[in-house]
DNA sequence: ATGGTTGCTCTGCAA
């Protein structure tokens, strides 16, 4: 079983490249973020076609968070309970979808940018974070055995060896400690991060910014996550993050991270 | 050359 997660940055301008993608890495599900897409345009049939159901959501051209599956999708949720409302008028946005494929409970996450400190996305990235630990601690006090993946784009980067130059980021969001305190509590309701536990190596990324050449100049960034509950941390035989993803015309400025499951 | 982005949608916004 390979569980993957990936930012593609707009499923349609990216759907050859995810189609790919499934079929050289012989994923059994896959996990996207910013698919910015409303549900209605969302290109269902190539993936249809390639054997693979999907469920989404999105609600304008920002966002939208989707789970791609061949091995079924159960039980689809939009949202998280208590997932706080942003915008005016405030809404849910489409930054979480929950399903059930093979008996794994797969969260595609896509949390808040932040933008600036003094920004009130800022405020609403934090109290994100914080709502999706309570949920989500939740969901394993119902159910320890349970297996549970919290996968995808997290905005933040817990160590400062997880970016270029950590200077770079004085003033602005991502490595700020309310942030990684944010990001680390997740563990508290019994998930491990697991991508590290097995590509522990600094400076691995999984983001390159399009701006200042910085895929040539390796100027990254790692803030794509899986947290995953004690039971399947234990299936967990490897993972990996697809760099080359990053590579030639078209590219999303995020790579997929896989999870090898043991069945 | 001292810079060097992309996508969605429509001209500016978000990342």
């Amino acid at each position: 079983m390979r569980i993957a997660t990936w930012n593609i940055n707009s499923v349609r301008s990216r759907i050859d490249r995810a189609l790919a993608l499934l079929e050289r890495e012989d994923l059994d599900v896959l996990a996207l973020q910013e698919t910015k897409v409303k549900d209605a345009a969302f290109p269902t049939a190539p993936f249809l076609e390639a054997g693979y159901q999907v469920a989404h959501t999105g609600h304008s051209q920002w966002n939208g968070v989707a789970v791609i599956s061949r091995v079924g999708i159960a039980d689809v949720e939009t949202h998280f309970a208590g997932q706080p409302p942003f915008g005016d008028p405030a809404a849910i946005e489409a930054r979480a979808l929950g399903a059930t494929c093979a008996g794994i409970r797969v969260w595609s996450l896509y949390v808040p940018n932040g933008r600036e400190v003094t920004d009130p996305h800022y405020a609403y990235k934090l109290e994100w974070l914080s709502q999706l630990q309570a949920a989500s601690a939740g969901w394993l006090a119902a159910d320890p055995s349970a297996r549970i993946a919290l996968m995808g784009d997290w905005n933040v980067a817990p160590l400062d060896t997880d970016v270029w130059d950590p200077s770079f980021f004085t003033g602005k969001t991502h490595l700020t400690a309310p942030e990684r305190d944010a990001f680390a509590a997740i563990e508290r309701g019994g998930y491990q991060e697991i991508t590290r536990r097995f590509l522990p190596a600094e400076h691995t990324y999984t983001y390159w910014d399009y701006q200042r050449l910085s895929f040539p100049k390796n100027s990254g960034m790692r803030i794509d996550f899986a947290y995953v509950s004690p039971a399947l941390a234990q299936q967990t035989a490897g993972v990996t993050i697809l760099r080359d993803e990053r590579k030639g015309k078209g590219a999303s400025d995020h790579v997929p991270v896989i999870l090898d499951i043991q069945d």
